[in-house]
DNA sequence: CAATTCTATTAACATAGGTTAACATCTATA
DNA sequence: TATAGATGTTAACCTATGTTAATAGAATTG
């Protein structure tokens, strides 16, 4: 658990009761490769903190077309936080393209103790906050900038993702078809 | 400011004291068409809630190439809140697409009452997990929707929007061109 | 290690949407 | 109210990306 706790302290410090607090709602928690974390349709209790591996959130409409949304690497905080606010089922699933370790957080119980404890609140704010800086520039990538640049920015941010993950995967979080991704790696690279 | 009242009561229940530090750093503005209430570069140090008219948020990349991320609406929380965050120049212009009345707040006043407020912490919170979703529901529509989706999408989100910004502020707010956003319509109404 | 399934590439063709330019309104204001 | 600028439509053509299908190598598994 020293991870988590100097990872969070650096997020935001915490007194010696918050990660107390902390301690007791977490519990770590090997994944296998393929393994779901949060499902469709289902309401979520957890969020989580990836420890190691690649965990993905992806989407689906009722063409059947597929999405991912993120990619998480270690120290992200992941969760299908809209639904864990709603309450509503998830649209978004997630889970594990690689093996994974992760921190399992009772959302719930971690609210109930924001509500008094104003470092918890504030936690909760700069994990809100790293999430919504993120899903800005998500938006940024997806309507700004090409398949190309958005390969390349790919690779920029997990330069390992080739040797990680399938080429569709990519494909997918490109919001390209892999023969699409193909062509792009093929100019790219002669 | 019996309106702000009554909308943040609604998101988060606050004590007298609360409303009272909220009262104390807001100021309503009158502001006109086009006037920017941020502007690309600047590091902003207000936020917003806006009570008349509709406030734009858009990015434009290297080749110039501009999109509208979105569109705010009456109560809506509005701002450059990745820089006020980060505390970094933002990407992001925020305008007024007609004449609008906006509750202008200071940012880092508002954090140090969060600070010690808890109300005002979760109140945060509130807003924070509204944007969040509000992006994420961005995410879905440019990655998994078309254009003509987009826009029939966009007009059950503001039915009167054709008759309150031009329409290639609307096609912005697709992503697509004027000429591609005609020939939609085109074939809707045919 | 043989057989099956996965994954990546390529080609041929199809389509959504971009680009440019001409034209037609509409709107503002000098 | 005449004129210039802003806005919307259409056509012709172009480009990025999708679709389908064939192929081949890589990875898994019986």
């Amino acid at each position: 658990m020293k991870n988590l706790i100097s990872t969070l302290n650096e997020f935001y410090p915490l007194s010696k009761q918050s990660l107390e607090q902390l301690n007791s709602i977490f519990v770590e928690k090997k994944y296998k490769k393929k393994d779901k974390i949060a499902s469709f349709g289902e309401v979520p209790t957890n969020f989580f903190v990836l420890k190691s591996g690649i965990v993905r959130s992806y989407i689906t409409n009722e063409k059947g077309k597929g999405f991912i949304r993120a990619l998480y690497v270690p120290l992200r905080a992941v969760g299908a936080f809209s639904s864990l606010i709603t309450k509503k089922p998830t649209e978004t699933v997630y889970d594990c393209l690689t093996d994974c370790t992760l921190l399992v957080g009772d959302f719930k119980k971690y609210k109930q103790f924001a509500k008094t404890n104003i470092e918890l609140a504030n936690l909760y704010n700069v994990i809100l906050e790293r999430l919504f800086i993120r899903m800005e520039k998500r938006i940024f990538e997806l309507s700004l900038l090409d398949a190309k640049q958005r390969y390349l920015k790919l690779l920029r941010y997990i330069p390992e993702i080739e040797t990680l993950i399938p080429q569709y995967h990519i494909a997918s979080y490109l919001n390209v078809t892999p023969v699409q991704l193909s062509r792009i790696r093929k100019e790219l690279y002669k």
